[in-house]
DNA sequence: TATTAAATGTGAATAATGGAACAATTTATG
DNA sequence: CATAAATTGTTCCATTATTCACATTTAATA
């Protein structure tokens, strides 16, 4: 199998979604140049994408979406769910909690959550298990959680992480403005900094004011 | 003025972040290399950034950071923060509004918040202004706010944006699943996709596991 | 059936990015 | 004062990513 470059990845998965959507609403067939669209790239580069993980159409017509979804699954492993669980059950963990349950689709699924504080494992309620935080690395082990979002707050941040690998996941969403460092390799982790995107944009937002003048 | 590469301007916006945490502890010195296991980046990549903006220090000595941040301030416009608004004040947007008002730091500063529902705008206490959805507009106009964090249903995500367009941002920051566009040119759009950021990481973890064997 | 339009697959060209090397400079030290 | 160590500025090269061009194929239409 070919290495897939991961700005391809990071494209395909969201085709996926754009997909899913599509065919909710009933549609069967979609274009390159109409996938462009939705994810604000030309179609040279969806067809290029596609291109990496093989064949997925036939000159002269569109992509079959059913098709795509397939080729697009078997490749970047959307067949399975990956378990999933949440490390930080405050402010922003349970909106996510509530939000990840609410989205259906084939690549995830929120299976268990975490909280060094006991009062907030017996008070929220949800569909899920919820654990405190000296069973994570137990219970990651047992339910085979693969993924594990980080909410928690910044100075606990990588011991909580540090746990989470212990228990074998193989990535880390860090939601933290800090950088977290995971203890073996093969766990992959991305961080979602929400300051440091505000910071970006201001500074986008400045660079072309003055490219303009 | 050169224009300056995204990813510098992604980066530098980062080493800013580290430098005030640096200078919060009473620290006055830094190294590219200490830069560097900060970001999870070779020192190299912290030198070549930083050149890109001009010159920081001086060879044999390590980088004063009052003075990079000074130029870094300069460069990408953290002097006077920028305005901004969070519209959509629901789970996530108060969490978010919450969140925001509690950093301190040159880049940005919330200042008004924004919801449909009249009861949300009544209820909840927060120290700036929030003013009901039809306000938009004239808001972001009469208070020169510059940035809007797009918080609402994914349904109204495109309508929200286009009235802070309206009103005159430079920049959205996109909470909700979907694509949204800027209504005029000069306008940057940024998007946090959370499972969309779930579904890379399974992919990632899938790719590897496919890899390895 | 012939022709036109629309669509994909694919290799080549171009551009952007990252990594490495090294000269130049300062500080520390004996 | 001389030397060694540490550190930045800057150029060059390799790699990666994007864009483009076009051959090929299908579907629609007159
Ligand atoms: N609230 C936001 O809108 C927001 C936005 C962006 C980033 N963040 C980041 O997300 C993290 C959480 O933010 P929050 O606002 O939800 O904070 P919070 O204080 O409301 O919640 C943190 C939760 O983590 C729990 N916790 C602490 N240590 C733990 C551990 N070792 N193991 C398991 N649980 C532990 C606490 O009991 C608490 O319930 C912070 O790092 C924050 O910087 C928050
Ligand atoms: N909750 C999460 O953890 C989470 C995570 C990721 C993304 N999101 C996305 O963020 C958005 C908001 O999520 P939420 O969970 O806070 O939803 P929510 O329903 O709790 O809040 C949405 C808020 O937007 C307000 N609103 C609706 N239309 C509006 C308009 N035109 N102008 C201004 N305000 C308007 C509603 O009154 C409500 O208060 C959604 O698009 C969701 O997909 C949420």
């Amino acid at each position: 199998m070919n290495k897939i470059p991961f700005p391809v990845i990071h494209r395909l998965s969201y085709v996926f979604e754009i997909l899913n959507k599509l065919e909710e609403q009933g549609i069967k067939k979609v274009s390159s140049a109409q996938l462009g669209k939705y994810l604000g790239q030309t179609a040279h580069t969806v067809r290029k994408d596609i291109h990496f993980i093989g064949i997925a159409g036939t000159a002269g017509t569109k992509y079959d979406i059913a098709g795509l979804k397939t080729l697009i699954s078997r490749h970047l492993g959307f067949g399975i769910p990956k378990k999933s669980c949440i490390v930080g059950l405050g402010k922003l963990g349970s909106a996510l909690l509530e939000y990840t349950l609410a989205i259906p689709q084939g690549a995830f699924r929120i299976v268990a959550g975490f909280d060094s504080n006991i009062n907030r494992v017996e008070t929220i309620h949800t569909p899920i298990e919820l654990f405190p935080a000296y069973r994570i690395e137990e219970t990651v082990k047992r339910l085979q959680i693969e993924l594990a979002l980080i909410v928690v707050p910044p100075q606990q941040a990588q011991e909580a992480a540090d746990r989470c690998c212990d228990g074998g996941v193989t990535g880390l969403l860090n939601f933290t403005p800090t950088v977290i460092k995971p203890k073996r390799d093969g766990i992959f982790v991305r961080s979602i900094d929400i300051s440091g995107e505000l910071r970006i944009l201001a500074a986008l937002a400045y660079t072309t004011t003055i490219m303009n003048e």
